[in-house]
DNA sequence: CCCTCCTGACGAACACTGTTCGAAGCGAAC
DNA sequence: GTTCGCTTCGAACAGTGTTCGTCAGGAGGG
C-alpha cells in the first residue's frame, strides 16, 4: 500500500514478504466483499481465494468448511444491526424497528438470509440481537414460552422476507445471461401481466378480482404488514408492560 | 421389468423397442421419486436421467432448465394440498387448516419449500390454493388489500417454516458423512446443550433465563403459534363475516 | 416404395463447484 | 542444528448445469 514500486530485480525476491497475512479475519473480509457484490452464489472458495491471490485449498487452514465460512459471514452481517437501549415505554416500536433494521441489514448483503433458513443463527452477534429481542418482549410482559417461540417465528419471517426481497431486487436489476442477452426485469414483469390477463376468470374469480391489489405496495410495505400482524398478536398475549426484573 | 434376460445376440438389437417413453410427465415423476427420497439437492439432471436410464442431455428436450423442472416439481407437490369447500361460518378454521396442510404437504417432500422462497409460485395448482385462500379471507370480510398482502405473507411464513422443519428432520435423521462417520442428531443436540450451558449469563441474561423454553415444543406447535398470531391479526382486520358475493 | 426433413436422444465436453491429498516451506522450540 | 508442526498450495476427484454435434427413427411428400 505504502509503496508499490517493483522490487529491484537484483534483490532476492523474498517470495512471501511478510504475507503470512492469510487469516480467518482476512478471509471473512474478502468474502464479505464478494457477498455484497455478487450474493451468496458468488461466494465460492476459489473466488474468495482469488480475491486474496491464493488458492482455494489455503482457506481450509483457517475455515473448516464453506458452511462455516457462510456462518461467519452471516454473523458479520448481523453485527450491522443497530441495537436499541430497551425502553419499557416503547417496547413495541423498538421491537418493530429492530426487526425492520434486521431485514435491512440482511438485504444489504443480497441473499445472505438464505443462510439463516434452516439453521438457527447462534453466532455471537446473532445472540446479541436475540438477547435484545427477548428483553423487549419481556418488557412488554409477553409470557416466557411465547417469547421463545416468537423470536423463532419472527426470525423466520424476517429471513424469508429478506430472501424474497433479495430475489426480487436481483430480478429487477436486469442480469445478463450466460449468452450476454439482457433479461430486463421489465420484460419479465410484462410477461407476468400477460399471464395474469389470460387467466380464466371463472376458475380463479377471487384471484382475478384482486389482481390490482397484488402488485400494489413496495416490498417494505408488505413486510411491515406481516410484521404488524405478528406484533399485534404478541401485544394481545402481553399482560401489559411491566418493569424489567430478574 | 417382466423379463430382464439378455437379448439373444443374433437378434437385431432394436435399440429403442418403443421407448419413446421419455416425456415431461415421466421426467417429473422420476424427479418426484428422487425428491421424496433425497431432497432437492438429490435432484440433479444426471440423477433424474439415470432413473430413466438415459443421459442428462436428453431431459433438455422436454424441460428448458433445472429451474423449470423444480417449478414443475413444486406445483406437483402443491397438488397434494387438500382444498376445503369454503364455509362462511368456519372461515378461520378452514384457513388455519389449509395452511397447516400446506406445510405438511411441503414437508412430505423434504426441502422442496426452498424452491418457493424467492419465486412466487404461480403454477396451476399453486393458483388453486391461492384462490381458495383468498376466498376464505373474503368470506371473513378481510379488506381486499389486506387479502393480497396476507396471502403473500403467510405463504412466506409457511414456506420458511417448512424449510426449517425439513432441515431439522434431516439433521435428526442421522446422516452419514463422506467418511462414513455417523453424525447422529443426538450428538449435535448435546453439543448445543454444552454451548448453551457455557454462555455467560451476565451478557445474555434473558436468553439464558429462557433456555428451558427454547427447546420446548415440537416444530408443529411452534408453527401453530406463529400461524395463530397471523390469523388472529387478520381476524382483527376483518369487518366480520359476510356472505360470498361479487 | 423411396427419399427427404425434422425432432428427440445422447455421448462428450466445458466451465464450474467443494474438498482432499501430498509435497513443500517456514517458524519456533528443544 | 535439527526436528516438529502449522501454512501454503498445485493437482486431482467427484460432482454440478448446460451446450454442441452427431445420429437414428418416424412422418410426410413425391
Amino acid at each position: 500500500m505504502e509503496h508499490d514500486l517493483p522490487e529491484p530485480p537484483w534483490r532476492t525476491p523474498r517470495k512471501q514478504p511478510a504475507r503470512r497475512s492469510l487469516s480467518r479475519e482476512a478471509i471473512v473480509e474478502a468474502a464479505m466483499g464478494v457477498l455484497r457484490k455478487e450474493g451468496i452464489d458468488g461466494v465460492s472458495m476459489r473466488r474468495v481465494a482469488t480475491e486474496l491471490s491464493t488458492g482455494a485449498a489455503s482457506l481450509y487452514a483457517h475455515v473448516a468448511n464453506k458452511d462455516e465460512l457462510v456462518e461467519l459471514l452471516f454473523d458479520e452481517v448481523v453485527a450491522e444491526i443497530p441495537l436499541p437501549e430497551p425502553d419499557p415505554a416503547r417496547w413495541r416500536e423498538q421491537l418493530t424497528q429492530l426487526w425492520v433494521d434486521s431485514r435491512a441489514a440482511l438485504m444489504r448483503y443480497r441473499d445472505i438470509a438464505r443462510a439463516a433458513l434452516g439453521s438457527v443463527p447462534l453466532g455471537p452477534n446473532a445472540l446479541r440481537v436475540t438477547e435484545t429481542t427477548m428483553q423487549l418482549l419481556r418488557l412488554g410482559g409477553v409470557p416466557d414460552q411465547a417469547i421463545a417461540w416468537a423470536t423463532d417465528v419472527v426470525g423466520l419471517y424476517v429471513s424469508a422476507s429478506a430472501v424474497e426481497g433479495a430475489m426480487r431486487a436481483q430480478r429487477e436489476e436486469g442480469r445478463l445471461d450466460a449468452r450476454g442477452r439482457y433479461i430486463q426485469g421489465e420484460d419479465q414483469a410484462r410477461q407476468l401481466q400477460e399471464y395474469f390477463a389470460a387467466l380464466p376468470a371463472d376458475r380463479f374469480p377471487t384471484f382475478v378480482a384482486l389482481l390490482p391489489h397484488l402488485t400494489t405496495g413496495t416490498d417494505d410495505e408488505r413486510f411491515r404488514f406481516g410484521l404488524d400482524l405478528l406484533v399485534g398478536g404478541l401485544t394481545g398475549l402481553a399482560t401489559g408492560p411491566r418493569a424489567a426484573g430478574p
